[in-house]
DNA sequence: ACCCAGGGTCATA
DNA sequence: TATGACCATGGG
């Protein structure tokens, strides 16, 4: 408590890798599918996510052109145990009417093939539905682009380890975090899925243990 | 009966 | 540019 060591970024990954092992996400069986998730876990536990998935698969509905030929009413139906189904079942309309426009719908996982992920990344803020967080974690987790995802969960655990100001923008956060760390897929990929992990299990917005057992060089960061 | 979840849009100031 | 309301189900 008196010494306490100083936790950085590397640290962080090294103890959560430690403990956690590697994550191997995003969870998915196509990068079409990534997508999807992506849209539906905004603000809403992955749980949820997975039921809605399901009723997809199951209405062979997990596909660009499928859903885009159903009616929104009940792709919304499918959707209602991810919450916010209304809401969502318009997003990953938008999302399927953009991958037609770059000409991927039969192969979403070719999207921005051979451009700049910059660039791309422009392209999909301006889909309705998809802000920094789900662009980025599209391209990370269905594209393979080299990006940082930031979450409600790295913010937290971020400004809790004293490692992000408490005021500071999406972008201000990728590159404090990458100043840090390689900026390569495999740890960027890891990163995330272990801050999500970590967030889950120790990482509530009003913290109950004053202690977190796996990031203990910093006895008051959950406290 | 709360609290929370792997955000984003839109109206308003 | 910065808040606040709104969207909604399921688990702890």
């Amino acid at each position: 408590m008196a010494d306490s060591p100083v936790i950085r970024w590397p640290l962080v990954y090294e103890r959560l890798h430690a403990h956690f092992g590697a994550q191997d996400w995003w969870p998915a069986q196509s990068p079409f599918e990534v997508m999807v998730g992506a849209i539906l876990t905004q603000n809403t536990a992955w749980r949820n996510v997975e039921l809605a998935i399901a009723a997809l698969r199951a209405a062979d509905a997990l596909a660009v052109f499928a859903i885009l030929h159903m009616a929104e009413g009940d792709l919304a139906q499918l959707l209602r145990p991810a919450g916010y189904f209304r809401v969502k079942a318009k997003r990953l309309r938008a999302l399927c009417a953009f991958l037609v426009a770059q000409g991927v719908a039969e192969d979403p996982g070719q999207l921005g093939r051979g451009q700049d992920p910059a660039v791309l990344r422009q392209d999909l803020l301006r889909v309705h539905g998809v802000g920094e967080e789900t662009a980025d974690a599209i391209l990370l987790y269905a594209l393979d682009a080299p990006v940082l995802v930031v979450d409600a969960y790295t913010r937290r655990i971020g400004k809790r380890l004293g490692l992000l100001p408490e005021k500071a923008s999406y972008g201000e956060i990728q590159s404090a975090i990458a100043a840090e760390i390689p900026v390569n897929l495999a740890v960027l990929n890891e990163l995330h899925a272990l801050l999500v992990q970590l967030g889950k299990e120790h990482c509530r917005p009003r913290p109950r243990c004053e202690l977190c057992p796996l990031l203990s060089l910093c006895p008051h960061a959950y406290a």
